[in-house]
DNA sequence: ATGGCTAATAGCATTAGA
């Protein structure tokens, strides 16, 4: 089963894009963000014409988060992390779908630092910390995936020196999303690609994609119970040079019927099968 | 280092993104 994230920066503007990918890519669970669009502007029958069923959490403008599958409804479980009934920006949605409970998330990106936006950020950081602490707890198969915002190490970044400051580089964020995976979770790419330089987003500026001026912080973590399925994991970086492309590309794991890997070793040390 | 690009919304400029 494969299953995927992307931040298709406008679902509207981007659907040819995001039809023509999902057509050529076949994943089976996709999660969205950046739909840009209200809940009635959601384009649910061309994705259905696509073969898939949907939820999504709108808003207007801005953010907004959906989940796709092919592989059976997906059972919304939540829309919106608990912790600040104040919060009303559509940056979250979970559901039970296939076997495993599905998270899609878009944290924010929190420039300017300092100040409320990235306060926002942190403060939204850690309400995702307490609710990925309960849901790990379950023990049931979990996938955890979206825009985090974050740049987990320099390996990860086109010109680590030119993002010291910036909110989706900070120590603080870094800490947070060290912290998140303290919990267990297991960074599909990175433990796929240890040593790899790779990237899931290049600005429009400047010819970034072209000069492969990107940054890595799309990712899909996996519960425990999770990790020992995975198979495989890449980014569609082509998908990121298509005409009225997102400048995010998608990132996608396979997910093995049954265990292909050893469990994740404590040292941090990159998993392998025993010989 | 910032924003040279892009989307949405409003309504032909602004806000936000990363």
């Amino acid at each position: 089963m494969r299953v995927a994230t992307y931040n298709v920066n406008g679902v509207n503007g981007r659907l040819g894009v995001l039809l023509r990918w999902l057509a050529e890519a076949q994943p089976d669970i996709v999660c969205l963000q950046e739909l840009k669009a209200p809940d009635e502007r959601f384009p649910a029958k061309a994705i259905g014409d696509a073969g898939y069923e949907a939820i999504w959490h709108g808003q207007k403008s801005w953010n907004g988060v959906a989940i796709l599958s092919r592989v059976g409804t997906p059972v919304e479980t939540r829309r919106a992390l608990p912790g600040d009934d104040e919060d009303v920006q559509s940056r979250y949605i979970e559901a039970a779908v296939n076997g495993m409970l599905v998270a899609c998330l878009y944290l924010p990106n929190g420039n300017p630092r300092p100040g409320p936006k990235f306060d926002y950020k942190l403060g939204w950081f850690d309400r995702l910390i307490a609710h990925t602490a309960d849901l790990i707890a379950t023990g049931i198969p979990i996938v955890v995936a979206g825009d985090f915002n974050v740049m987990p190490t320099e390996q990860d970044v086109y010109k680590p020196e030119r993002w010291q400051g910036d909110a989706l580089f900070s120590p603080q964020v870094r800490e947070a999303y060290a912290r998140l995976l303290g919990q267990g979770w297991t960074d599909a790419v990175r433990t796929i690609h240890p040593d790899e330089t790779i990237y899931t987003f290049w600005d429009y500026f400047r010819n970034a994609y072209a000069r492969n001026a990107g940054l890595r912080i799309d990712h899909l973590l996996l519960s425990p119970a999770l990790a020992p399925r995975l198979a495989a994991a890449d980014v569609d970086r082509e998908v990121r040079g298509w005409e009225k492309s997102s400048d995010h590309a998608p990132v996608w794991i396979e997910l093995a019927d049954t265990p292909v890997r050893t469990r994740r070793r404590r040292s941090g040390a990159t998993p392998r099968n025993e010989a």
